[in-house]
DNA sequence: TGGTCTATCTCGGCT
DNA sequence: AGCCGAGGTAGACCA
């Protein structure tokens, strides 16, 4: 769970080590910090940046990037992508104690340095989770949608018998029959399909074939990687590649259209193959 | 001052309809704002992106963009450079009411939906000040440093007199004389020297003029814009450009490692001109 | 690790 | 409002 603890410099008597040991701590605790100060910044590495004392707002995140952002603007006013090396101590600077925050990045090798003459508030967030895919212009949901009212992007005189069929193996997206009276089993990505991707899909077409002779397996996807697109080759299993812009326009224009306005999912009856 | 509240939804009685409120009243405040919460989010414009429920954190900057981050990563997962329009709204989806906060942005069009299942906290930052100006390579004062050390950088023979003469129309960057004997006031920009800029180098002149004859005057830019060089051209005063890049290298091979070991600034006397 | 290409690139300058 | 070029671009993909 979510637990997120402030801290005010108050809370510390104003004492800059303690604030400097406070945050050390963190550190390796890997949390997502945020820092609210007034502070100046030098950036160097692939280029070099100077800027005098300002409010900002300083965040380190898990993986230890940080973003410093000014009141304005979009765009963080300096940063580190990926530093592996965060630290923080107590430094006289023009006739005052100034918390300094130093990341450093290898590779290239770049410093931030951010002396902090005021530190307003620390906010530190504890027990994020986050594991949701991120899907570009469809989701899988989305394309099975679309595929449930137009199998013949499939192929042509394809007919879903059953969406998410459970299995012993996993859930299988789509199980279809074809023009042939063959059965199909069909596996569905959002993104490029991985040797994961394919070896589901052969696991699929194994078990079926179990209950029900031979059985086709097509992996729909926009793009597939050498070694699934050979491992599917190796097999004897079956590739469909799509558009995920053009599929976004139909999903848009048409699917979702549809579904908002209270249309019936058409509801269909798995055709009893096996037993 | 900078001043910081937390709002936690106990403080509401975990009422949406009251966060809401509370959001809404803060964006015509142009405060910045960072919401921590677990949200769903449907982005659409120049492309789609579709991302299921987690914990992340938004945040709302002065200017009303839009930065949404996950625990992991450097790049925020969805934002809106600079949005004109930002709501919060109560809606069911799913099953369960949820705060939406929509942001709509024109040129291009394009939406972002958020819709929070749980807010954990609500930090609300106002009055921020940050009036400082960025420099990319060197400062202004870093090249005066450079300046200083290396007078023929601008011109053969030049010897600086003062550094930072204050006169009742400004403070001089550099009051110099030349191989010829004649003063030259110059004028030091760390950025693209505007109008601005030549019309302040020329009030300089004209003021030196006032007690001490013919007077000279070089703008020291990276580069000027048509309109100062123009400026210049017609009121007979001259420019002098250095490369940025270069110059940060002198500074941090010569001028900061004298500093830094402890070089004693020469102290240069100003010869009396003007009685 | 290095090179190349893409991007909801962003940003600034100019027309 | 569009077009063009630069950037500490970052990030993905490929050799
Ligand atoms: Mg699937
Ligand atoms: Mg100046």
């Amino acid at each position: 769970m979510v637990n997120i603890r402030v801290i005010t410099p108050d809370d510390l008597g104003y004492d800059v080590g303690k604030l400097a040991d406070v945050l050390s701590k963190e550190i390796p605790a890997r949390q997502l910090l945020i820092i609210f100060c007034n502070c100046s910044i030098e950036y160097q590495g692939r280029s070099r940046s100077i800027l005098p004392e300002g409010d900002r707002i300083v965040i380190v995140k898990t993986n230890h990037s940080v973003i410093i952002h000014r009141p304005e603007g979009y765009s963080p006013v300096n940063w580190q992508p990926e530093s592996t090396k965060i630290s923080f101590h107590v430094e006289e600077r023009d006739g005052a104690k100034k918390l300094l925050m130093i990341s450093i990045r290898e590779s290239p090798r770049e410093y931030l340095w951010i002396w902090m003459s005021k530190v307003y508030s620390i906010v530190i967030v504890e027990g994020m989770e986050d594991r949701a895919h991120f899907s570009m212009y469809v989701s899988e949901n989305e394309v099975k949608d679309i595929l449930e009212r137009h199998p013949e992007i499939i192929e042509e005189g394809l007919e879903i018998l059953s969406r998410e069929y459970r299995t012993r193996v996993g859930i299988i997206d789509f199980i279809a029959r074809d023009r042939l009276g063959r059965l199909v089993a069909i596996e569905v990505k959002d993104e490029k399909a991985s040797m994961d991707a394919a070896k589901q899909l052969h696991r699929y077409v194994k078990q079926l074939e179990k209950e029900a002779g031979n059985v086709r397996g097509i992996l729909v996807a926009p793009s597939l990687t050498t070694k699934a697109s050979e491992y599917l080759e190796r097999h004897g299993l079956e590739k469909v590649l799509y558009d995920p812009q053009k599929f976004m326009e139909i999903y848009l224009n048409e699917v979702r259209k549809e579904r908002d306005q209270g249309f019936a999912r058409k509801e269909r009856k798995l055709t009893e193959f096996f037993q």
